[in-house]
DNA sequence: AATGGGACCTGCGCGC
DNA sequence: TGCGCGCAGGTCCCAT
């Protein structure tokens, strides 16, 4: 899915546009994504109600539309959301009292919506560690060096720090010039805090080009991020690593391909 | 406790 | 051109 950036990304544009806004109607074409209530409560409980509040948890979008009722989107691996028109390939649809239209779109069918009263209680919220900008470099480095699990699938720990997935854990370890394969309580305190520091920035850079299109992920308009282009490993098995032209390998970790280069990540 | 595998799904690009 | 295979930004569940 979209990690933390593409959300975050996602969530600022929709404010623009549905902040305040009133759904009208409801359309569900893949009733598998609608997770719960059932899909006439779905339907009934969204239509009529407007957009107070649009927040993120990590990977998770929530729209507010009572103090009590909030729509939880997660788009899992393949889903996006497209504003505008009404598109044919969308899964759900929802349309405003302006007439426009926000198609979720999810050619895989792994996302899901749920409908609630609250959002607090649901187990893939509840259980999410501190994303990164809420953490001090102390706490990271408690996190970091209390367990011996590969420090590549340890970012990837939703319970231990949330919001970075597959991409950005790559992307962050190349920076800080860390193998993804060493154990985490292996790492001396001055790279801990490398890789502190390479973190928040490579996220707050895929925020500022709003996100990586590598996959599925596009911004509310159907546009590409502009962050893909400037990934230095994600996906660039076999070419020459930009830092010493060494090929960068690629591997599986914690059941998830992994590249790095193995010369200037140690 | 940590790790590996499979499941959930569809669609794309690749090699033959 | 057409087909089969592997793989895809996430998470959960099971076995070891």
């Amino acid at each position: 899915m979209p990690e933390l950036p593409e959300v975050e990304t996602i969530r600022r544009d929709l404010e623009k546009k549905i902040l305040n806004k009133k759904i009208v109607e409801v359309k569900v074409i893949k009733k598998k994504v609608i997770k719960e209530p059932d899909l006439s409560e779905f339907k009934k409980g969204l239509e009529g109600e407007k957009v107070k509040e649009i927040l993120r948890k990590a990977k998770v979008l929530i729209f507010k539309l009572r103090d009590d009722k909030f729509l939880i989107v997660h788009l899992r691996i393949s889903g996006w959301l497209l504003y505008g028109e009404e598109d044919p390939k969308a899964r759900v649809v929802f349309k405003f009292s302006d007439g426009k239209f926000l198609n979720y779109m999810d050619p895989r069918l792994l996302g899901e919506l749920r409908l609630r009263k609250d959002f607090k209680d649901l187990k893939f919220i509840k259980e999410l560690g501190p994303e990164p900008f809420e953490l001090k470099e102390e706490d990271f480095k408690k996190i970091v060096s209390s367990k011996k699990t590969k420090i590549k699938v340890l970012l990837m720990d939703q319970a231990l720090i949330s919001g970075i997935g597959n991409v950005y854990a790559q992307e962050a370890l190349f920076r800080a010039k860390i193998s993804p394969l060493r154990e985490s309580n292996s790492l001396s305190s001055e790279e801990i805090s490398f890789l502190f520091k390479s973190i928040l920035e490579i996220l707050k850079e895929a925020i500022k080009y709003r996100g990586s299109s590598v996959d599925t992920y596009r911004d509310i308009g159907g546009r590409e991020g502009g962050m893909g282009q400037r990934l230095k490993v994600y996906g660039r098995q076999g070419e020459p690593c930009f830092v010493c032209k060494t090929p960068i390998r690629k591997i599986t970790l914690g059941g998830r391909g992994t590249c790095f280069c193995p010369k200037c990540q140690k």
